[in-house]
DNA sequence: GCCAACGTTGGC
DNA sequence: GCCAACGTTGGC
């Protein structure tokens, strides 16, 4: 199993959407490297910890599995959505999508704050690849985020 | 709303 | 394949 930070923005999908929704189509990612790492990497049962961006408090404020594996992104066939690529088919999708199942809040979120002003954070991608949407966390940050979140594991 | 960082596009 | 122009992300 391993740990990955998603982004989402709240005001679109929110932890507490996905809390509601007990499970989602984590749809709409449209960067190479992160199709390449949903497509490659991600596993079923792989841990996701749910970050909030473009907000307030930019924290991370939840876990989620990942339920399955890549599939083509629906999204990107639809001349309706905000995600349609015209440059795509279903014969030969460009992008895909994993779907997510709600864990947990943390009862209190990790902020972006806390986690930059770390040094033992120096390392995760959060902190220098900031505009990644899909980040690898190594289990030991995981674990300590989940823990200063109040989490028990 | 600003702007730095960085990803993508397209002409050559 | 390079790289300038352009678009987007996301913290502040």
């Amino acid at each position: 199993m391993r740990d990955w930070l998603f982004k989402t923005e709240p005001d679109a999908y929110s932890i507490d959407d996905l809390a509601r929704d007990g499970r989602t189509r984590w749809d709409g990612i449209r960067n190479y490297q992160a199709r390449n790492r949903l497509r490659d990497e991600v596993n079923a049962g792989d841990r996701v910890l749910v970050y909030h961006s473009s907000c307030a408090v930019p924290a991370v404020v939840g876990i989620a599995t990942v339920v399955g594996t890549a599939e083509p992104d629906p999204s990107q066939f639809d001349p309706e959505s905000p995600y349609y690529d015209p440059r795509s088919s279903p014969q030969a999708p460009r992008w895909v999508m994993v779907t997510l199942a709600y864990q947990a809040h943390l009862p209190t979120p990790v902020t972006l704050k806390q986690i930059k002003t770390d040094p033992v954070f120096a390392e995760l991608e959060l902190v220098h690849r900031g505009r990644l949407s899909i980040q690898v966390v190594d289990p030991h940050s995981a674990a300590l985020i989940l823990e200063r979140g109040g989490l028990q594991q």
